[in-house]
DNA sequence: CGCATGCTTGATTTGGCTCAACGCATGTGG
DNA sequence: CCACATGCGTTGAGCCAAATCAAGCATGCG
């Protein structure tokens, strides 16, 4: 795996880190960064690079930064699901396990922030609010994931690429602290076949539905991984859910 | 909502509960306890009733008593989908939030160990052993729902059928801490609407794969609600997923 | 230029859904 | 005891959304 020695330099401490109040140090104070500090440890990897492949050892856990990737579980004969999206601030590895569960890729560059895991693990058991965070950021993962769950058993593919722009476009508006409103632009770090490994659906499939997506005005396209959405509540009704997305998180 | 009074003087102390060393108290002792205990009643629900409705304001957490429920959402068009199975020792609501995600449904009577959200929160805040069991059961509740998204967004309705099957087998195989195995048999608290429910797929389709099943000597029925499965690989073949299920967990 | 990669589009097939009838228990009331 | 209703499950016929198979197009790169 690549360490970058030279890059660690370069990275800033966790002090100043821009991410640190929506990540798993949230909560931490002076003495508690500090010790982290001393566990961390930073990886680079280029987009479409393999981060872990299930089943791999994992001696370390890692704070997600800049871009996103794709937690993905396959079937034998190739078919392939992604289990979840890594965003800026996710955290990755699970504590008390060695061993990989997914195969993490990233789309696009990114550098990991990691954590040595037994150190890790030690500091979370004498530190409660590490971990309390921790917990509430598994119980939101739990929440996605169970969100995905009615997507993939009960939308039609249609709704599915709606609820998908969707997702991507509250969190690019949550990292400003803003609600998605009127029109907006949406960054699509995925290609077709990734949007469909997420949503159950074949890559041409994904096609023709911003294909008819397009053709009734509902998103414009600016390049294949640029989305442009006229109006954002036309969008959330095509998504099948009508709920307005909860309080800002 | 109905809180038996004489039922609770019947209820036993922790201590000798039989499903403690799976539940969120495993690792607890004495005092920690003595402390779960006062904060703790009980409830009890019939077959088919509603536990909790998505959008309920909640006031305590509890741990899954006998039998089984299923964590429900829909979509206003009445579509729905499970997103979770409760088992005995699972464990019900979310730590620092006050309302319901989902809607609860019992599929057979049971009682519910509930303790008061509030103290539980204080609880969990300086007793580490239980807030880290805690952090545990959810990481596996979150690989349980990421297999559960390969299996609605890749399988077919057989595997999915086959799928469930050996899920409930495995469940029932790891209370007597045994690994199924040859012949056995597996019971179905579920109706195939809520099978259906749970799979992602329309209850006549449902029934008609399990029909197929069994034309083929892959499971037989006994009742509707009682399957006897003569080989259990062949089942698991059929479900898709070749892996062995890992180690008794 | 030639070739690879990612995307679109078209023609065809098909798995699962919809709608509808029917079977079979169990319960209820006359 | 029979007539009828009700709740679950099964089965069949037809249809449609999405998968599959198959070109073809745009972009970028050695």
């Amino acid at each position: 795996m690549p360490h970058d020695a030279a890059l660690c330099a370069t990275q800033q401490p966790c002090e100043i880190c821009p991410i640190r109040y929506r990540a798993v140090c949230a909560h931490c104070e002076g003495d508690e960064l500090t010790e982290l500090e001393e566990m961390k440890f930073y990886r680079r990897y280029e987009a479409g690079q393999v981060v872990v492949w299930a089943g791999d050892r994992m001696d370390f856990v890692a704070r997600w930064s800049p871009a996103l990737a794709g937690l993905t579980q396959q079937l034998e004969d190739g078919r392939t699901q992604m289990v979840g999206l890594l965003l800026p601030s996710d955290f990755l590895g699970r504590p008390g396990r060695d061993m990989a569960a997914y195969t993490v890729t990233a789309t696009s560059d990114l550098v990991l922030c990691c954590f040595r895991r037994k150190p890790f693990e030690k500091l979370l058991i004498d530190n409660p609010r590490i971990a309390s965070r921790l917990l509430e950021m598994t119980l939101d993962e739990l929440d996605a994931a169970r969100d995905w769950l009615l997507l993939l058993g009960r939308k039609s593919a249609r709704e599915k690429i709606a609820s998908l722009l969707v997702i991507l476009a509250r969190r690019e508006a949550a990292l400003i602290k803003r609600r998605p409103e009127g029109r907006i632009t949406i960054e699509l770090p995925l290609t077709r076949e990734a949007m469909a490994d997420y949503l159950g659906l074949t890559l041409e499939t994904v096609s023709r539905q911003m294909s008819a997506l397009k053709r009734e005005g509902v998103i414009e396209l600016d390049g294949k991984r640029r989305v442009i959405v006229p109006s954002f509540v036309r969008l959330v009704t095509e998504s099948g859910d009508d709920s307005d997305g909860g309080p800002l998180s």
